[in-house]
RNA sequence: GCGCCCGUAGCUCAGUUGGAUAGAGCGGCGGUUUCCUAAACCGCAGGCCGCCGGUUCAACUCCGGCCGGGCGUACCA
């Protein structure tokens, strides 16, 4: 597969030279890279091949070596049973500074004619947006990105939890514990969801109290969740309409601050009209029985069946991402559905899939849950229900008081200090959840988010910056034109950015944002260390100076490149 | 109980899908600012890769068992 590396060149001539010496088919041959930069670019181990021809490893890579042929630029090394490969310094630099000016540098077009409907953030009405809510939030941002980057259409939904029997209860605690009027009040401050969230907690803590009163309250609920499936223009309607509206607002907020953008917002409650026929169509391929009550149907590799509708003959979850999934693929023609929603409904994806299968529908297994770990506090699972979580906004406001705060002692006469702060600061957290493996459990760690040294997302803006700033001194506009042969003293760097057009092929390929933020980090890093070793501005020759301008450049496109497919900003000053 | 996921340095994590002496960051200790921003850089200390067995020329990586943790386990989402 062509990434647009400009490393594939050499990777293409390597595997040709090594298929023709050993007489097999060039898609065989696996090349590496060195654990060790020293051994060299590429490597080539040969003790499977030495195994099937009965030959010892570094007699059989001596061998290969002797009959290598069509090498331009790369020299063959044997290392024992590996054969290791070096570009050509002056090559390598020609065809990396070339290929990162491009200001499409780490796009690709594998995606070209493919439709990806996205599915993330989509947080619930009512409920204040916690750091939880923030993974999917973010990381689907930089899937999105990443997928563009590389051809594809994305279709980024926030499916807004705006349906569901939490209304009924939402409902109840109004009138039980407020008032329309308290509401409105509270509205007027901006606090709504606030407001809402507190009595939304009462309401919790009333029903684990059981007896009676719980009973009241499940009644009571169920009769507005009611109310509010029946379609009419109620009391439980216009109620909700207003609460939905309030949340909305808060959501945008974030929105904005994060740099976030969806290209539609479709809560649950747009499917509404399509419950009814949704349920129908089920009914109808002849799947579904009657169990206690409710509707079910039964899904392979599990004993219990999928719940469709409730004995009330209220819907579920389940029943409305059937709905949404119909539409999806109606409206998009999507090759690929994902959803970065929780691993703690992964049986819940594996059911929506099955179901879809169960009615014969071919594109079953083109759903995708790209789920991720979840968030905990160190006391324990986060919950809306218990009040027991972290105020998204709360941790992006401490980020960025604490940057302003540095900014002010590091870089005093920095010009739009509170513009960079606010970037920095949200790059930190942006970045922080975006680092490792989207799979893994997180345990939130306020000095972690807050931590703007080492592996964050500060560290590569701030390596960002201090390129920006030797490119900026030079008074000069850096030219991939340069000289070669000299850039070519920076060979880790230029295989660094070298790497990124296939980076974001992986990274996109397995929705996995983290491949690329390591990536990013370990580019800096060689940023850091080339700029320590290499002084630019004072080169010596008018033409040094040319050749490690080009490079710092380089680095510094890729950086930036590399940031903002991540959702990050990258400041020319900090 | 059953199902899925996870266990790598004091802490948080990478480890290119089986290859060369297991790498970073934070924290600790010691250094580097008349030098393009010290949010940086350099050095040191710190590892039976949870445990036991198996497959393989080769296992942190694959398989089985055990121990420990997380999540899920039909009328919430």
């Amino acid at each position: 597969m062509p990434t647009g590396s400009p490393l594939d060149h050499f990777r293409h001539r390597l595997t040709a030279a090594l298929a023709q010496a050993l007489g097999i088919v060039p898609e065989s041959i696996k090349l590496e890279r060195p654990r060790d930069p020293s051994h060299g670019d590429f490597a080539f181990p040969c003790f499977q091949l030495a195994k099937e021809r009965k030959q010892a490893p570094p007699a059989l890579a001596s061998e290969i070596a002797g009959k290598l042929a069509g090498l331009e630029h790369i020299s063959a090394k044997t290392a024992g049973p590996f054969l290791n490969f070096t570009i050509d310094r002056t090559e390598l630099a020609r065809r990396v500074l070339t290929a990162a000016f491009d200001p499409a540098y780490g796009g690709g077009n594998e995606g070209a004619g493919k439709t990806i409907v996205l599915d993330y953030s989509s947080p619930n009405i009512a409920k204040r947006f916690h750091i939880g809510h923030l993974r999917s939030t973010v990381i689907g941002m930089a899937i999105r990105k990443m997928c563009e980057a590389r051809g594809f259409r994305v279709v980024g939904i926030n499916h807004i939890g705006d349906w569901g029997s939490q209304f009924g209860k939402l409902l109840t605690a109004l009138r039980r514990y407020s008032s329309e009027a308290a509401l409105d009040a509270a509205a007027a401050t901006g606090t709504a969801i606030e407001h809402l969230h507190e009595i939304y907690v009462h309401y919790h803590e009333d029903e684990e109290k059981g007896g009676d009163l719980a009973k009241e309250l499940a009644a009571e609920s169920r009769k507005w969740f009611l109310d509010l499936e029946s379609g009419a223009e109620n009391e439980a309607r216009r109620l909700w309409k207003k609460m939905t509206t309030l949340s909305l607002a808060e959501f945008e907020r974030i929105y904005r601050r994060l740099n976030v953008t969806f290209t539609e917002i479709r809560g649950e409650s747009a499917y509404e009209p399509d419950l009814a026929p949704t349920v129908r169509r089920i009914k109808e391929a002849g799947v579904t029985r009657i169990s206690e009550g409710a509707l079910v149907i039964d899904v392979e590799g599990s004993e219990k069946p999928a719940l469709l509708q409730t004995g009330d003959g209220t819907t579920l979850y389940l029943t409305r991402d059937l709905a949404s999934v119909f539409y999806r693929k109606e409206t998009y023609k999507f090759w690929k559905a994902v959803y970065v929603v929780g691993s703690d409904q992964r049986d819940h994806f594996r059911e929506l899939k099955l179901v879809v299968k169960r009615l014969g529908l071919p594109w079953w297994d083109d759903i995708e849950h790209a789920y991720f770990g979840m968030m905990r506090l160190p006391e324990g699972k986060m919950s809306s229900r218990k009040g027991r979580v972290v105020i998204l906004e709360d941790v992006l406001d401490s980020a960025v008081e604490q940057v302003r705060t540095l900014v002010r002692e590091k870089n005093p006469n920095l010009q739009h200090a509170d513009e960079v702060a606010e970037q920095v600061g949200i790059g930190a957290v942006v970045f922080n959840d975006l680092k490792n493996d989207r799979r893994r459990d997180v345990v939130f760690s306020w000095q972690e988010v807050l931590n703007f040294d080492g592996e964050t997302g500060p560290y590569c803006q701030y390596t960002h910056a201090r390129l920006a700033s030797i490119v900026r001194k030079s008074g000069q506009t850096p030219s991939a034109e340069a000289d070669p042969a000299l850039a070519g003293e920076g060979a880790q760097l230029l295989l660094a950015i070298g790497r990124f057009p296939e980076t974001v092929a992986l990274a996109a390929e397995r929705f996995e944002p983290h491949l690329l933020a390591s990536a990013t980090v370990e580019l800096a890093q060689l940023a850091n260390a080339y700029y320590r070793d290499h002084r630019v501005l004072d080169a010596g020759s008018q033409q040094l100076v040319a050749a490690r301008l080009a490079l710092v450049e380089a680095a510094r496109r890729t950086l930036a490149r590399a940031l903002a497919l991540l959702g990050i900003a990258a400041p020319a000053e900090m």
